[in-house]
RNA sequence: GGCGCCAUAGCCAAGUGGUAAGGCAGAGGUCUGCAAAACCUUUACGCCCCAGUUCAAAUCUGGGUGGCGCCUCCA
């Protein structure tokens, strides 16, 4: 599998370091509900993590929360509550969501707040070896001495000086260091540590998480684009510091998710929660969106796409049900059809940079072959093959996984029943009487559709 | 100022040297007692513009135009 590495800003051949691959990502600041934005990470990786395994490898994903940082206390403040009630409500949230989207629960989920021991533990480390210093109660990252710092943002520092519009600190010996420790103020959370009581700041915790449930050097690093600079160059300028050894192999980068062609922040209000367009269309639409294009190309969002994008599923899912439905009835003997020319395709977009769009492709000419073969009918053997590789494909993209409107009523008994009426009148060719049942059915809310290997209904 | 990205049909979107995947919408057709649904077929002589390299360019090079991102919290 070949992956666009951020740090060679080329493609390279993934060569993991060990049996099992380790993946670390950036996860969400907990301060509110999550936007489509944030979403694409979310779906893309998860991708990356049923692919991987597909192809064999064992896999261990982790993804932290970030449970304590300036704009959790603002919010917590905001809605009079405390920093720690505010992270439990939207972690469920997000939880929430991520479920929503089919999104497999990371391997380990730590929080910042449960890892202060392992934070305070490379905070000393990196002041051992001159690379942070004290300053007043905080703990500053001191850059000039990270060996690369630049290469992921390929930056010089020279460069991210003369551009730097952060606030100049007295505090900081140049204005790209940044805080690893934060000392105490009133009405913060804080914690004791050797320099202090006080709080870790926002980089530092993924250093220490990744380090703790994934070693020092893990195979690939995933998060949004605008998370290159400052936070993965200072991710990595302290992983490395503290850890002596490469702190990353393959830097994975997802592109936004634009409004009219800007990005969408909760900063600039233009943003849509994941949330909001569940509730409206679903959320296997907004998986399907953001898996519909290359993972590091923008995504201009309009709610049309949406639409387009139902319909997409639409065709997903009746082929899958039509295919169910065939079976029942498919001959033993029939033409033979055979579908692997379409799992190696779809094998190779994924190999090549986990090109989803491509896969996706893939899968909609499984469809075509699918639904030709059935008119040909194929024979009852090829149809399983066929049901089983649709199936094994979905499950690595995971874009289709809502149930069926038609599984599971309380009425199907009697919905079988008036089919069974109208069968018996169409046999009589009482169209009036067909017709008629066909109409009360429409009411319940049931299609009627007859197709030639018998009478097929599903929910609208 | 530095670094980087994008421009493919009405819409969404793959394709990074070999003659334009796929989806949505549209059109035609098949099936049907009629419908509906489904299915099939079809839809860019051209890939923002201008040069250049090449037997061959959406793909490479140079120059434009338009749009965006990061350099500050952000996925």
């Amino acid at each position: 599998m070949k992956i666009y590495n951020s740090m060679t800003q080329s493609k390279d051949e993934f060569i993991p370091i060990g049996d099992t691959v380790k993946i670390y990502a950036c996860g969400p600041t907990v301060y509110n509900l999550i936007h489509i934005g944030n979403a694409r990470p979310l779906c893309v990786f998860d991708v990356l993590r049923r692919y991987l395994a597909w192809r064999g490898y064992k896999v261990r994903f982790v993804q932290n929360f970030t449970d304590v940082d300036d704009k959790m206390i603002n919010r917590a403040n905001e809605m009079g509550i405390s920093v720690k009630e505010l992270a439990e409500k939207y972690i469920a949230e997000y939880q929430k969501d991520a479920a929503g989207l089919n999104v497999m629960p990371p391997d380990a989920a730590p929080r910042a707040t449960e890892n202060i021991d392992e934070i305070i533990d490379i905070i000393n480390t990196l002041l051992d070896k001159g690379c942070a210093y004290r300053s007043g109660g905080d703990v500053y990252f001191d850059t000039s001495k990270a060996k690369g710092y630049g290469d992921i943002s390929h930056q010089s520092i020279e460069q991210l000086q003369s551009g730097a519009r952060i606030e100049v600190s007295d505090l900081k010996r140049s204005p790209l260091d940044f805080a690893l420790w934060k000392g105490a103020k009133p009405g913060e959370p804080s914690w004791e540590s050797p320099f202090g009581p006080g709080r870790p700041g926002w980089h530092i915790e993924c250093s220490a998480m990744a380090r703790r449930y994934l070693g020092n050097t893990i195979d690939i690093h995933c998060g949004g684009r605008d998370l290159m600079f400052p936070h993965h160059e200072n991710e990595t300028a302290q992983s490395r510091c503290a850890n002596g050894c490469e702190f990353a192999n393959y830097w994975m980068h997802n592109g936004h998710v634009n409004f009219n062609n800007e990005k969408m922040s909760k900063s600039k209000g233009n943003f849509f929660t994941v949330r909001e367009l569940a509730e409206k269309y679903g959320y296997e639409p907004i998986r399907f969106t953001l898996l519909a294009s290359h993972y590091r190309s923008p995504i201009n969002f309009t709610e049309g796409i949406m639409q387009q994008n139902i319909s997409a599923l639409q065709r997903l899912r009746t082929c899958r049900e039509n295919l169910k439905f065939y079976i029942k009835n498919a001959p033993q003997s029939g033409e033979k059809a055979d579908f692997e020319k379409y799992r190696a395709d779809f094998a190779a977009a994924l190999d090549d940079d986990l090109n989803t769009a491509d896969a996706i492709g893939a899968v909609f000419e499984l469809v075509k072959a699918v639904n030709v073969a059935i008119e040909n009918k194929m024979d009852k053997a090829s149809a399983e093959n066929a049901l089983k590789l649709f199936d094994e494909l979905n499950g690595v993209l995971g874009i289709l996984y809502e149930q069926p409107k038609s599984e599971n009523g309380s009425d199907d008994a009697e919905i079988e029943r008036l089919i069974a009426e109208r069968t018996a009148a169409k046999a009589e060719k009482n169209y009036a009487r067909a017709d008629e049942i066909r109409n009360t059915l429409s009411d319940m809310g049931v299609i009627v559709e007859d197709t030639p290997q018998g009478v097929k209904w599903r929910r609208k």
